[in-house]
DNA sequence: TCGAGACCAGACAGATCTGTCTGGTCGTGT
DNA sequence: ACACGACCAGACAGATCTGTCTGGTCTCGA
């Protein structure tokens, strides 16, 4: 199938490492979670880890980055449902009240991270960057929406978007995200004129 | 002066103490910073550390408490400025704008706590209690200044305040607490008719 | 058949963390 | 004068954490 993988792409080692790193690191906190607890969930030797990745840190960005790229999928496609720029700004919101009150949802992952780690490290950066891809989202369907501030718009939008972010990890209440929504349509329609 | 102080109050001791873990506790994260470089900072002895706390976990819950009085304390006496219930209302976030713009503001310390602790600490709990006072906060200005849905309308203003702190996590804009603002004044408008 | 690569099991080193304990200094009120 | 309480200095114990290293097993392609 592969005469010589440089990334094994498709079934289990690595891949159960990140699974692992993904439940406990997102659902207990980085820096209270040890790299013995995620090896032993992982089933997996601790020569294993240092193989793959070659640091906790580098497992820390990896778990971001998946995270990042799989928000990215989930909103990319989610989107595709809605036809008009208008419902898709509108709709990465409730693409967002489904994930929100779907499983365990603890609060946006990046966030949480940020919140933990040193601002100058690289998992901070893939934090940042996932941010500014929210940003440019809205930015651009703002633009594709004819709004007329484009740029202030996807800032409140993005304000929303973190407040309900916020409520989901201290209360866990799921009628924040409702009301962000709502709000959002009252922006939408507002820089719409 | 004083024959017997169950709480020895304005000097130098416990106070030294708080104010190490304040800055470390806030400045670079609660579990990456050690017992040690609080008791260095603070030019204390470990002893004595724990013969006022019992632990860390007490000194945690302590730094919150205290930041919590301090920003129930900030909003109460900078709210006496504004006469209406409406202009307290939107007086919330500039008190916000001048904390956020002030020295090193790294977004709000219970959301950023909230994101460390286990959700049963008593840290926890004194996040829970510093946003349900915030909650009110807006919940009883919006009743006296007249609006139909203070519930609803506390709930949005809410999101905003949280959304800001975020910002103020992750970037380090201080735009974004004014772009809150600015929705804030729409939202209590059409609130109020 | 054999050799390479992926993986496992776990001991080990060294750092760091929380918390305890001993023993000493100093100021103050009685 | 003295006892007591507040504080200091730092050694120490025990746990835990990251990261390394040795050596063994299994699979698969040449």
């Amino acid at each position: 199938m592969s005469t010589k993988a440089a990334t094994p792409e498709k079934r289990s080692a690595r891949e159960r490492l990140l699974t692992a790193a993904e439940e406990l690191f997102y659902g207990e906190g980085i820096n209270t979670v040890g790299i013995d607890r995620i090896i032993e969930r992982a089933g997996v030797a601790k020569a294993s880890l240092y193989d793959c990745f070659g640091s906790k840190e580098e497992l820390i960005r990896s778990y971001l980055s998946a995270r990042h790229e799989s928000r990215q999928k989930r909103i990319t496609e989610g989107l595709k449902r809605f036809a008009t720029p208008r419902e898709k700004l509108l709709g990465v919101f409730d693409i967002q009240v489904e994930t929100f009150r779907s499983n365990n949802f603890r609060g946006c992952p990046f966030v949480r991270a940020s919140a933990e780690v040193k601002p100058e490290s690289a998992a901070k950066a893939v934090c940042d960057e996932s941010r500014g891809w929210m940003r440019t989202l809205f930015t651009d369907l703002a633009k594709e929406a004819g709004v007329r501030d484009a740029v202030t718009l996807a800032e409140k939008l993005l304000l929303l978007y973190d407040g309900a972010a916020v409520a989901a990890l201290m209360d866990k209440s799921k009628a924040a995200v409702a009301s962000a929504r709502e709000v959002a349509e009252m922006l939408v329609e507002k820089h719409l004129s």
